[in-house]
RNA sequence: GCGGGCGUGGUGGAAUGGUAGACACGCUGGCCUUAGGAGCCAGUGGGCGAGAGCCCGUGCGCGUUCGAAUCGCGCCGCCCGCACCA
């Protein structure tokens, strides 16, 4: 009994005025209070459904971009619910990052308060916006609880050899002395100072994401994932298939091997060409009499940022001196070494091919190399004087030895296999993917459980010493290192092997990886003992709908899909990929441009509920657009959902009135029979709608769900104005409250209660069901075409047959005169709907 | 350059290969009201017509089909991602 004053049927119904700020605050502490949504772990026979949205950044209060994506998140859920589902719907914080600690070092507090503060405001946002979470199970990253098994998933890593230290660039800020994010870096500068940043090698943490290159592409089938985030994905690891041929530097012996997806383009190298930063360099300047050059190009690039090297050096190179032997024709090329090879890439050195590839094309160019065709053109003959750019496209193979006359794309593998069988190379793979570099020199993350001891080296942290607690008095404004290195309490440490004196990792964690694993804590969120419960894990995960915003398409969801593939690995979990279905809303735009608080756009949530009501906000920006759209909250109109929910308001309230008096029936009119026919398409207009809704909500087309139940609604006014009374106006106001509760939760409990008297909460209730046979069409309007334009239109019987459709076609006076005497050579008939009669022949 | 997506009224957007523009916003006219960010009614893709109605119309072109916004091919334009990835 939930309901405190609802008003029993029969009674003198009290037509109150809609008002959102009285209902809404109400309704959302009876939630609470009665833990409606709260997820049941044990077995109950129902099915379970977990519904998780990203978890938000706690910068700052909620803005409309949080009521798009969080309305689509709580409306599937009460919509589970009401299916009688057992919904796990949690809510947590990603709190640690950057932004807390420049707002900190801004406003000179510290980043855990206003982290905390932040969190606290969206908490009671959320709350004003009628969001159905469990709120038993939330927690932020930055809780020592949470980052303890952060740390727990690093070691683990960590004893897989899946974590690792190496030697690798850095975006540096020479000014901030810090080391900057890729995505802090704005066109080769500091975001902050505007200094153009350089490459700075540092010492830092990886996760080996590269091991599951294959797998990460591989799994994308088990995806309900839309053809734009997996292409993404694929994009982004980039596998290719090649050859890896080995080349021999004639002056040294040296072997050095390149990665090519084209060995049919071996007989066209004419150089060969080094990354700068490619640790043969040395040896080969030296032998080739270059070094102070070489040594001279590669400080320029040092200082320079990855931006500008890219603009100011395009095919700038320089020769060495030495020469490689190319292993299938012996012959000597020069080798380079060239800006435009990638050390990242590949072996850091290539074969230069400048007939068949644009960047070697140009390079040749520049350097006066021979251009060379080994490719021919199907059905052509070009000369290589004649080229203006380079064909890389498929052809014919010539100059090429033993392959001349092989085409393409057969004469890859045929050279391939020749290469392995002669020991010259073999079939390789190669990925654009890099290893995830997770060290960050930042204080707000969550510290690195590692120890460096004198004695033993690198030890980890033993798990029973979790967490490693991240000191709250410490100067972190940034000095060049981690802000925690200069806290002598927390870097000096025992050795947890030998006892000696020894210090500990002062970088934090990148706030991806407390990211990867967050879903699986809501399943047992305050367990002390360990990360996760197996069994509860396995009881609700994998997540069944996860939604958020198309930003995170690639890096949060390829990291934890990597971190889950890790734990299945380890045994700690049963399942491969942790996101069976992914949903991804589209912006909110204010004026065409994305809501930012530098532009001085954002609109903040909280107020916005306050002058319309949570109701109203939702279902704005649910009409507005399909959820995976923009919608530009500059063109909406918040008022004419307003006064849609002011109508459903008043016919619901009339519709039970008037269902209240005479119980006899459905259609059955209160005075008069006139209004029992209008019943009566009441009704079915209710069942149809229940079904065509339905079906919206399981496809999330929650704009067009708006858009028939409006239509429900203004013919049931049309109804109760027209005398409908009895069963068929209360069950048509019923369903229609039933169907409106997951978008607009407050009113339609509301309406639930005070109008139709019901003492359950709609929140609660079945999912409303509908009669095949009262929602079928009785009656349809059939088009009659003439060569395929619509002449008639017929009203005729739902289940007609194809004869009666034909007949009533040609009977028709109006089809006769469009005839005119013709005899169609062909009709078609689509019963009911559609009858096309054919005079002309083709 | 490569990859992906998208082009429908003044606007947001509907439309299992079968009535293009549902449902709204906006606008126009009218009614009601002391008043209203209220309510109600009618109209609203373009052209022609007094009207019944006719013609045109989903970026452009070609095609498949009895029939195309929808399917195929070729353009044009816009958006997004990656970008010297060998």
């Amino acid at each position: 009994m939930i309901a405190s004053s609802h008003v029993a049927r029969g009674t003198i119904f009290e037509m109150r005025r809609y008002n959102p700020s009285e209902i809404e605050p109400r309704w959302e502490a009876i939630w609470e209070q009665e833990e409606a949504f709260r997820a049941v772990e044990e077995e109950d026979g129902r099915r379970r459904f977990y519904k998780l949205h990203m978890f938000p950044y706690p910068s700052g209060d909620l803005h409309m971009g949080h009521a798009e994506a969080f309305a689509i998140s709580d409306i599937i859920a009460r919509y589970r619910w009401m299916q009688g589902h057992n919904v796990l719907h949690p809510i947590g914080w990603d709190g640690f990052g950057l932004p807390a600690e420049n707002a900190a070092i801004k406003r000179g507090i510290h980043p855990k308060e206003w982290t905390y503060r932040n969190i606290e405001d969206q908490g009671r946002t959320f709350r004003s916006y009628g969001m159905s979470f469990d709120w038993t199970r939330t927690f932020a990253t930055c809780d020592p609880e949470y980052y303890r098994w952060t740390q727990w998933v690093f070691l683990k890593l960590y004893e897989k050899g899946l974590a690792f230290r190496k030697l690798a660039p850095a975006n540096w800020c020479p000014k901030d002395q810090t080391v900057l994010a890729n995505e802090q870096v704005i066109q080769g500068r500091c975001e902050r100072c505007g200094t153009p940043v350089v490459r700075k090698d540092l010492t830092q943490w990886f996760f080996k994401i590269t091991d599951y290159a294959d797998r990460l592409l591989d799994d994308m089938e088990l995806l309900e994932w839309s053809d734009r985030v997996l292409t993404l994905q694929r994009n982004w690891i980039g596998r290719s298939y090649g050859a890896e041929v080995t080349f021999e530097i004639a002056e040294t012996g040296e072997k050095i091997p390149v990665f090519t997806t084209r060995p049919d383009t071996l007989w066209g190298v004419t150089f060969f060409a080094f990354a700068p930063e490619h640790p043969m360099l040395g040896r080969l300047a030296e032998a080739g009499g270059t070094s102070a050059a070489v040594k001279e190009l590669q400080d320029r690039l040092q200082r320079i940022g990855a931006a500008e090297r890219d603009e100011a050096l395009s095919r700038e190179g320089l020769a060495l001196g030495v020469h490689a032997v190319n292993p299938v024709n012996g012959e000597k090329v020069a080798c380079f070494v060239a800006p435009y090879v990638l050390m990242e890439y590949g072996t850091g050195a290539i074969m230069g091919v400048p007939g068949h590839d644009q960047r070697d094309f140009e390079f040749a160019r520049e350097h006066g190399l021979e251009i060379r065709v080994v490719i021919q053109p199907p059905g052509q003959d070009v000369a290589p004087d004649q080229l203006a750019e380079a064909w890389p496209h498929e052809g014919v193979m010539v100059n090429s030895g033993p392959f001349d006359g092989t085409p393409s794309p057969e004469s890859i593998d045929a050279v391939t296999r020749w290469l392995e069988k002669e020991g010259k190379g073999r079939a390789a793979t190669s990925y654009r993917l890099r290893d995830w570099l997770i060290s960050r020199q930042r204080y707000w993350g969550a510290p690195i459980p590692i120890i460096y001891c004198p004695s033993c080296g690198e030890v980890a942290v033993p798990e029973q010493d979790l967490p490693v607690l991240l000191p709250d008095d410490v100067d972190f404004s940034p000095h060049g290192e981690s802000p925690l290195a200069k806290h002598e309490g927390f870097v000096q440490v025992a050795c947890p092997r030998c006892g000696e004196a020894a210090k500990r990792e002062t970088d934090t964690m990148d706030t991806f990886v407390d990211s990867s694993w967050y879903f699986l804590r809501y399943t047992s969120p305050h367990d002390d003992q360990e990360a996760w419960s197996r069994e509860s894990v396995d009881r609700w995960l994998p997540v069944d709908t996860y939604s958020g915003g198309i930003e995170h398409a690639i890096l949060h969801l390829l990291y934890s899909r990597f971190v889950i593939k890790v734990l299945y690995d380890l045994g700690y979990l049963g399942f491969v990929e942790p996101f069976t279905t992914l949903v991804n809303q589209g912006m909110v735009l204010y004026g065409g441009e994305a809501m930012s608080k530098t532009r001085g756009n954002l609109i903040e949530l909280g107020p916005t509920i306050q002058k319309w009501g949570a109701d109203t906000i939702r279902l704005t920006v649910m009409f507005a657009s399909p959820v995976q759209d923009d919608v530009d909250w500059a063109t909406v109109s918040v008022s004419g959902v307003h006064k849609w929910l002011g109508r459903v308001w008043r016919a619901v309230f009339a519709a039970a009135e008037a269902g209240s008096g005479s119980r006899g029936g459905f259609g059955t009119a209160g005075d008069g029979d006139a209004a029992a026919p209008a019943g009566d398409e009441l009704r079915r207009l209710a069942h149809r709608t229940v079904k065509a809704v339905t079906a919206d909500y399981e496809r999330i087309g929650f704009n067009v769900a708006i858009s028939k139940m409006m239509s429900l609604t203004n013919e049931l006014q049309r109804a109760l104005d027209g005398g409908v009374r009895g069963e068929a106006a209360r069950e048509a106001a019923e369903k229609l409250v039933l169907l409106l509760a997951p978008m607009a939760p407050h009113i339609a409990e509301e309406l639930w209660h005070e109008a139709l008297g019901h003492t359950d909460l709609v929140s609660k209730a079945p999912w409303p069901t509908w009669d095949e046979g009262l929602a079928k069409v009785q009656e349809v309007v059939m088009v009659v075409q003439v060569d395929g334009r619509v002449r008639d239109r017929i009203n005729v019987a739902a289940d007609a047959t194809e004869e009666e459709c034909r007949g009533l076609a040609l009977a028709s006076q109006r089809i006769k005169k469009f005839l005119g005497g013709r005899e169609p050579i062909q009709v078609i008939v689509r019963a009911p709907k559609l009858v096309n009669l054919v005079t002309l022949a083709d």
